[in-house]
DNA sequence: TCTAATCTCATCAGATCCAATCTGATGAGCACATTAGA
């Protein structure tokens, strides 16, 4: 016996062991009825009743495959209708020189194996969709990422320009950093204005009144989105990112 | 209502190739499959 038939003859070993301990321990012994559906019994296979084409005039229990006429005969025949009337089992079975047990076992299996095929592809399309939408997820959650980086980039950028405008006009010489004749502005809520002095000028921009370096009306804009005046640093700045 | 034919499902096993797949065939169906015709 070579290495396959040992196979089998194991697995027919152990199947046997299973079904005796199925058997077992669903009570059948003892004459419950079983719950679930009745395994084939081993070495029950049919020799006779149809049993193969080939067979008919001698006893041997082989299988034969049909012919390429033969099925592409039944492959005809299923294409127009899957169930088999047995008018139509019968003449097959004439035409083709088969059993119409033959035809039928033919067609139940076709059918069988039609569906199945149905089922991998639709099993097929689903995964696809699935990974589909998965590829879609990771990109959207990337984006996600990228913009809350940016944002974060973009804040500490409006700090630091905040600050900066902030210490320029603090460095002033006291006042009047936009021409307003205020002697500084107060920014509420900037913890860069610690040193803010004078009266609150809105609208202000940018750190406290007083002294510091001072800017022209030249170089300062009032930005409405900002909520105050820039300098040209800042407006080219909010136009970079197309803030205005 | 009864019954024979038929269905689906799970499984076996031979054939083709060398492990895995294809395919013809069988058996069960369990609050006992469903369906169609007598």
């Amino acid at each position: 016996m070579d290495r396959y038939g040992e196979k089998q003859q194991q697995q027919q070993m152990f199947a046997s062991y299973v079904d005796a301990s199925l058997l077992a321990a669903s009570g059948e012994v003892q004459g419950e009825r079983p719950r679930a559906r009745r395994r084939r019994r081993r070495g029950a296979r049919c020799v006779g009743g149809g049993g193969g084409g080939g067979e008919v005039d001698g006893g041997d229990p082989k299988k034969r495959r049909l012919s390429d006429e033969q099925v592409e005969m039944l492959e005809l025949s299923f294409r127009e209708e899957r169930k088999l009337e047995t008018g139509r089992k019968v003449h097959l079975a004439s035409e083709l020189g088969l059993d119409p047990k033959q035809v039928a076992v033919w067609f139940q299996n076709r059918r069988a194996r039609h569906k199945s095929k149905l089922l991998e592809e639709e099993f097929s399309k689903l995964k696809h969709a699935h990974d589909a939408a998965i590829l879609h997820k990771c990109h959207l959650e990337n984006e996600v990422l990228r913009l809350k980086e940016r944002l974060v980039v973009a804040e500490e950028e409006v700090r630091r320009l905040r600050s900066t405008a902030g210490s320029h006009t603090a460095s002033g010489e006291g006042g009047d950093i936009m021409g307003l004749g205020g002697s500084g502005a107060c920014v509420a809520g900037s913890p860069s204005s610690s040193f803010s002095t004078g009266t609150c000028q809105p609208p202000s921009f940018g750190g406290g009144g007083g002294g510091g370096d001072h800017l022209g009306d030249d170089d300062l804009v009032y930005v409405p989105e900002y909520g105050g005046y820039a300098d040209n640093s800042v407006v080219e700045w909010f136009s970079l990112y197309g803030l205005i």
